[in-house]
DNA sequence: GATGAATGAGACTTCATTCAT
DNA sequence: CATGAATGAAGTCTCATTCAT
């Protein structure tokens, strides 16, 4: 199936030059050139730019998830399990130091999209849902809450990083993560 | 003098723009029309539409950080002075959910600009500054760190919130963030 | 090819164009007309307004260059060599006047941009180089220097020309700098 | 006289920045600041651009002319006047590589003005009978187009000087065109 | 499937000039 | 005399998208 394995090869394309720049300063004809298409090419697979953004963004987003997944399942305590997370999270948002900034990017687009917030619920509800149960087990007062915020906090990190990225150590930052969002008042 | 007053107008009405949709397709026509001026008037008084967003996005900034203040100023403990911001800072992500895109735009921007980065160094000191102060009289074990993470949390919680708006109260959302950042473990 | 076809049309569209008026007043638009293309189309083909200019020159240059050198092969003495292109770039001046002008802004465009002197060499040297061969067969004392006044001073009549052309005819022109031209002074 | 001077200021100021970039290249705006003026105050001596930028060709024509005319007066002979002339005139052209440029940019304009052509000749009318006076006494077959020959000349050498200045000698540039410009063959 | 020529709307920006103060 | 805010037309160029081949 030599077609679908063009498809990849624009995807991956794709994804590289949108973790480097913004979704308006990559051209379709230089993603073209990149995977080695004419630009009638990515037509043909494509429908649109922004449809080729959202796949390109979601096969990032996979790889992602299965790494932290696969980092996830031998462990056994809630804790331990968090802190992979965590670990994995911020060490995912530094090496791909943009690929939130593309996320944003798409998530803007999709808003002129008919029904364009539909996509990012999936997405993120099955993310949401692994930090529920860890923080349930962990004892949180709010579970669902602090899932979010923990999301919240990645995202946020990723951007925050890119400026202040000579004023702040990630292990620091890692550990004091962990540090809050392991904490359960009881009084 | 006259174009001050047409200046501050044209801000306005940037910030206004940039606020509802996207820098790139906010164009400077538009901005033109809505500040009653003319195109050529706009590069009269900025010399680019990246300079004329920075100050746009300065100016809601500026806004928002004199309101933090102000209710922060007549508190006396860390923990009072510390929901304040919080409480103040979810808020002003809600009313304004868009800015913080434009925020991101604007940095995005700046990027691309020779020594881009300085200009958010001194706005971000400032702020982080105050937390620092506060999580070190709450007794945090790294407040520099944990300051830096606040920042982070709401800056993604802006983010973040766009998607999942119907999923988490802002209300439980400030709790659980004051909640965990108040955190002290002894132990 | 169909594109080639397009492409030719374009070039040969922008050089009557720059023949008649200047670089600054013959716009992109202009020329897309007159080629029938689309504005669009011209830097599909082109990617700049300065690059179009160079090609079209050139190619009016080489049209030159063929015609000068057809009528200079059959002839055997030097000085007969010499009077053709004489005779043959005179003419040439006179024919498109404005072409000589439509060189010089490109050559001024030229300037700006970063080695933008080195396409000149190759052409001049070229030209140069015949007539020195010619000189030094006539027995001048510095063919080289001699050569280069000859370039210059054809440049030279087409500016003037344009401003003195009913004061001075082209035919003396010619006899005068064939007569001062093949002076070798023996004393 | 205030204005007086203000205005001589302005012509000084264009005169410089015409002098080193082209027509389009120097905006308004920018000899006004320059010449520390308003660019309203720009408008208020001169009724448009190309009014200035013509008084400030001539002011600059006027002091190269008066320059060769007391560098040719003491001399008696019409060969050491000529000398001189070629001296002087290929040594302003150096001096000011540019300026040529700006005679022709200021021509080009002046083609699109009503009988934009008249001025022209008086200045060069002037010049040429001067030149026109020594070859008639060196003994030229043709003297008033010699004359025109050498204004080319000249006109052309500073075009292609700024192309091959790293391949020509000024000086020996000089003595060839004295050598051949002086040639008188008597047959 | 694939190409790349062609389109056309729209973007930012420049600039000579006008005019109220 | 002088200012500088304001204008508006025009310019170059970008780019997603279409379509004949």
């Amino acid at each position: 199936m030599k077609g679908e394995e063009t498809r990849r090869r624009i995807v991956r394309a794709a994804l590289e030059l949108f973790s480097e720049r913004s979704y308006h300063d990559v051209s379709m004809e230089e993603i073209a050139r990149k995977a080695g298409v004419s630009k009638g090419g990515l037509f043909h697979h494509f429908p649109s730019k922004y449809e080729l953004a959202k796949e390109a963004l979601f096969y990032g987003l996979e790889i992602w998830g299965r790494e932290v997944i696969s980092r996830i399942q031998p462990l056994e305590s809630a804790e331990e399990r968090l802190w992979a997370i965590i670990d994995a999270s911020f060490d995912f948002v530094i090496q791909s130091l943009k690929f939130s900034r593309f996320f944003l990017e798409v998530y803007e687009e999709s808003l002129k999209q008919k029904n364009g917030l539909d996509i990012w619920k999936a997405f993120g509800s099955e993310y949401l849902g692994i930090l529920e149960d860890i923080f349930r087990e962990i004892g949180a007062e709010n579970p669902r809450v602090r899932a979010f915020l923990l999301g919240a906090l990645v995202d946020g990190f990723a951007l925050d990083y890119l400026v202040f990225r000579d004023e702040v150590s990630v292990e620091e930052a890692k550990k004091e993560a962990f540090r809050i969002f392991t904490c359960t008042k009881r009084s």
